[in-house]
DNA sequence: AACTATTCATAAAC
DNA sequence: TGTTTATGAATAGTT
């Protein structure tokens, strides 16, 4: 993959032999991460240049990656008095990492990826479940929204009645009816009984999706209640 | 490098990572190889399948790789190897418990429940992934009962033909056109081109209850403000 | 350290 | 799993 073909054979001259180095270890080590991520695998890579320096990569970490490998081999068997504790934390760990994979496992089934491989049924109860894990997360939402909102109200509420008592303490108690109306008009948040309509009206909009057309009137009566 | 681009990202269907684990494991070990010879260099690597089979290469051997590894890392001291190896593994557990802890919680977010201490913002992130998924495990099973159909439909052509010859074969070939069609209409399962349609309606229907109008959006944003 | 001209690796299809 | 082929990546040699 260059200028020319090339014989895999130790490179003479000094210099491009630490050149090529240092372009294959990076190319080595990027395939190797590539490897890992692509195909799920554990990886490990030990690189020594002809100088003595380490360059290393492990998709885990490289105890684990030595650990597995010296397992896999099971040339050496660790007789220490201990060594039945280091089984039973093997054991314990190989059974964490098995249950983390199942988990994986059905995580990206239910996040919408790998569905290859499943039954028409499977899918079903897949997306069955799937649409009440949205309905939950959506009433959720809503309720969040709605809790909102009725504490804006409240806050509102107290704010124009302290702005009523303001107005009183400042042109004294005499034709309060007309006067008072222009002020909280003109000053006011607009917050009161008005004021329901227009949001009871945007909340109801994304309730269709999953509840029947009449949830319309539902909703504002719940909101009222507020 | 091949017929198309790829992100590097776990390869969903299991089949193609499979292969691509086969290629590309292949031309790690090429690689590692080469770099070895070319550069001088002492490499060793330790390739695990997701299915825990070990591959490996190592330019003198592995044993010795790890040696120069332990060595040079010079930090972990594999000495009183039982008692380190002990606490290595306990910390491997930890580790694997508190990843599979997440995994769970975020599961269970996923699933609709355990959803108090949310903001609408993280609920709203949550509705748009489940919207997602259930658009991608339908347009999956939609996709698995057309082929079904399809499959249905091919088969169903097949015996019919099949029906037609035997008629001939059964009453020769005088006068085919009136009883034939008689013979297939009430013996046939009525397959033919005429039912893609109301199949195709009644599968496009579901999908428009995860589209949102285009002002739906806006409300998460907006009220996030106050 | 850049820049190409090439070879190489490999994704997709079979 | 192996083979083929089109295409993107890696990199050998050059500047």
């Amino acid at each position: 993959m260059g200028r020319g073909k090339i014989v895999i054979r130790r490179i003479d001259n000094s210099t491009s032999r630490q050149v090529t180095f240092s372009k294959r270890r990076n190319g080595l080590l990027k395939k190797a991460k590539e490897l890992a991520i692509l195909c799920d695998a554990e990886v490990g890579v030990m690189i020594f240049s002809s100088t003595g320096k380490l360059y290393d990569f492990a998709s885990s970490s490289m105890k684990s990656v030595i650990d597995r490998y010296n397992k896999s081999k099971e040339e050496n068997c660790q007789l220490g008095s201990s060594a039945s504790e280091i089984k039973f934390w093997q054991r314990e760990a190989a059974m964490l990492r098995q249950q983390l994979h199942n988990l994986q496992e059905s995580h990206r089934k239910i996040m919408g990826e790998e569905l290859s491989g499943l039954t028409v049924k499977e899918l079903q109860n897949l997306e069955n479940q799937l649409e009440i894990s949205l309905r939950g997360v959506r009433m959720k939402k809503d309720q969040l929204l709605m809790d909102e909102i009725q504490e804006l109200n409240r806050k509102g509420n107290l704010i124009r009645q302290e702005n009523v008592e303001l107005y009183k303490k400042v042109h004294g108690t005499k034709d309060d009816s007309e006067t008072n109306r222009d002020y909280v008009l003109t000053n006011g948040l607009g917050i009161g009984e008005d004021l329901h309509v227009p949001v009871n009206l945007q909340l109801s909009q994304p309730q269709q999706h999953y509840k029947a057309p009449s949830g319309t009137a539902k909703l504002g009566y719940d909101l009222s209640i507020i």
